[in-house]
DNA sequence: CTTTTAGTATACCGATCGGTATATCAAAGG
DNA sequence: CCTTTGATATACCGATCGGTATACTAAAAG
């Protein structure tokens, strides 16, 4: 059988995605990812040229529909832009109630990875949380929220905690804390009202 | 060599400790953590039933030192509540300098493990967070912080969170924003004042 | 003194790891 | 038609994985 090469190559990285963001970049072979894609090895060493390739496309193939997805988060909520940041909280309470979900795949991936592998990951990592966090200024400013860029890291910290402190306990509670906190430090720097009250 | 068997134990973990900090968990042998130890295989497994029981063992003594460290980075700081917890987040910033440093243990052994191995490494972690959640609730309900247990845990969000984002950008940038953003959350609920600006 | 005990040294187990070699095949492109 | 190309199947490589087996040693404990 003979298919076009990049749906070869889109079929292996989503096989890569699916098993490294479930059980782990280490925890996951090359044979089971092969497997996995209807595909020999030996095809798969065709397009990549090693497994840390492989991780590199898995991060890279990752990036925008994740960032996509965040978007969406923000800016399906109706309301002003509290509100919307508040969505952006309470769409990770409501991720976590799929069991497929993970929790980010960059920050594991730099977690698993630490001092084992090329600076590679680290960098597309830290690339798609910049990404994300432009956009978030930008969004702010738009708004007419003060220091956006300030805000916007604040809210980034807010982003990953909450994740992570889901994946531990298991609790989406701690997305609506995280949500009550982020509506209070865009709310304290909008211009017209201070804050609501609650 | 004969040794107390007890301290034969603590070298096994001090050993399986720095090396499953440093690379991950999944990246270390047993064979490796033996020889660091200065023990063979053959003892590691007189003390511990399976590579699964070490790592157990590694978290379950990770949890009094690493609390006590976070404790101390609140109460070694001058000032109010409001100094105090932002003294927290700053530890992050100085820990983030030492290049042995590679944020919590516990977050990363959670987020390495998922879907792979038991579920006790959850519960220690989950156990190990609440410990701390509790504790902060505490502190502030003697500060008179008003709802100290809500303000515990969006701290908890921003402490992981601001961990998760140094260990990303390498920046230490971001434990000052979470110290900002700590610090609004914190002084918004003090009786007297409402907050300073800046 | 003799029995436990805690340990060493070494070798082995089957399985899996990332990666390669060889040989074959079928379809697309000149 | 015939070469190139993307793929197959299969077997292999050395290394390492978690874990066990066997035999021996030295010190503490009765």
């Amino acid at each position: 059988m003979r298919g076009v090469p990049a749906e070869t190559r889109k079929r292996i990285v989503a096989a890569a995605s699916d098993l490294f963001y479930a059980k782990g970049i280490r925890a996951v072979g090359v044979e089971a990812i092969a497997a996995a894609a209807g595909v020999t090895k030996r095809t798969l060493y065709l397009h990549f040229d090693s497994k840390d390739d492989l991780i590199a496309a898995y991060l890279a193939a990752r990036n925008e529909p994740v960032l996509a997805g965040l978007v969406t988060s923000v800016t399906r909520t109706p309301g002003d832009v509290t509100a919307r940041i508040e969505g952006l909280f309470m769409g990770f309470g409501r991720k976590a109630k799929n069991r497929k979900w993970h929790g980010c795949p960059f920050a594991r991936a730099v977690s698993e990875l630490r001092e084992t592998t090329s600076d590679d990951v680290a960098r597309i990592a830290a690339r798609h949380k910049r990404a994300f966090e432009d956009w978030l200024a930008e969004h702010l400013a738009d708004a007419e929220v003060a220091e956006p860029a300030l805000v916007a890291r604040q809210l980034m910290v807010l982003v990953d905690g909450c994740i992570t402190q889901i994946l531990i306990h298991r609790d989406p509670a701690y997305a609506a804390a995280a949500a009550g906190a982020a509506a209070a430090l865009v709310s304290a720097r909008l211009p017209a009202k201070p804050a609501q009250p609650g």
